[in-house]
DNA sequence: TAATACATGTAATAAGTTACATGATTCT
DNA sequence: AGAATCATGTAACTTATTACATGTATTA
């Protein structure tokens, strides 16, 4: 899935700008299942404007660059539900340093294992936290996200999260249960052959 | 982490082709969490060559081309534990297509968000199955991967199995036991407004 | 005082994917 | 008969990341 369908989706929760769209690819409603830099949204906004699937709207701000809020085009709005409706979805693909590291915990020093489980663990916590859609330090955020006109949740935007929430808890409990037995065993180890 | 690290990383179990190395991140030990192509990993393996990280010894077979079995050089597996050592790893980053797309179930029909849902279910029953280091169907595979020279388990391989099952036993739970009631919610839904 | 948030945009660069090229054997 | 497995390798292409460019206001 192409940055440009992202934007595009970004886009159905209501207008926003390039900076806000990141927000929810860094922050916000889609942060633990896709990534999207601004390097590749503001390109992605241009294009679909060129294309007719997006407009928008230059507020003038003091001591700022003009903020552009875009919006859906009706022909945006059609292009992404046809989209959805054709495309075959992509391998799920997850990538993580850590675990490809922690993979070879026999040969480093425990020190670094322990580190390494730890910023694995502390980053799901926040991952967690980002995801709880009743998180709202972002106060007044541009979150209209999840939320129809009414203010009612989503409920597939529930379902992605509760699943996301499931995903973090799971390893969190994990790593609650098994770091001290894996570290135990790597004192052993390495006792029986230093 | 660059595919030529992920080449050493493999090739730290034990010689291998590239295309058992491709297989480890397709099929294998590191496939939940890493991913790289074949059209990658032969230009690694080249470069590693060059570079004296690895070496390989050339196996002749019939109709075949001949087969090139790498093994870590000394320096090659000084580098790899000192990468290992030195590296900061990067944020683990997942991208999930049908999760995004999941995110606008109101926007399609039932039938497509019953699909979406069993399709990321059935590739994690796949996940879980490859996981399972008990899971020997790939009979005198390559896979010294995950154990010492013994035929012990590693205990960082474990781990790290352990985790990604726990996810994957997770997701399924709660597509369990939220399936139905999403599909509900969006029936209802749609009957409010059509 | 330094960093972060806000705000957009471009360009060089890095990196990996896909497709092409080749070809026998085995499974379905 | 067609697909998949084994086996390597190259090159065109796509894609996104990083860094650069600019500048204020707020927070730590």
């Amino acid at each position: 899935m192409d940055v440009r369908t992202l934007c595009l989706g970004a886009l159905m929760g209501g207008e926003a700008t390039g900076y806000e769209i990141r927000k929810m690819f860094e922050d916000g409603t889609f942060s633990h299942f896709q990534i999207a830099s601004l390097g590749s949204i503001y390109p992605a906004l241009t294009k679909l404007t060129q294309d007719g699937l997006v407009t928008f709207v230059e507020h003038e701000q003091e001591n700022r660059p003009d903020k552009k809020v875009y919006q859906l085009t009706q022909e945006g709005r059609r292009t992404f539900l046809r989209t959805l409706l054709q495309t075959r979805p992509a391998e799920d693909r997850y990538r993580s340093d850590i675990l490809f590291m922690l993979t070879f915990a026999e040969e480093m020093p425990i020190e670094l294992t322990e580190a390494l489980i730890d910023e694995f663990a502390a980053r799901h916590e926040l991952m967690s936290h980002q995801i709880d859609p009743d998180n709202e330090d972002k106060q007044g955020s541009p979150s209209t996200y999840g939320r129809d006109e009414n203010g009612n949740p989503k409920p597939g935007c529930c379902f992605v999260a509760g699943l996301g929430q499931a995903m973090c808890d799971a390893t969190l409990k994990f790593i609650r249960e098994n770091k001290q037995g894996l570290l135990d065993e790597l004192r052993n180890f390495k006792a029986r052959k230093p």
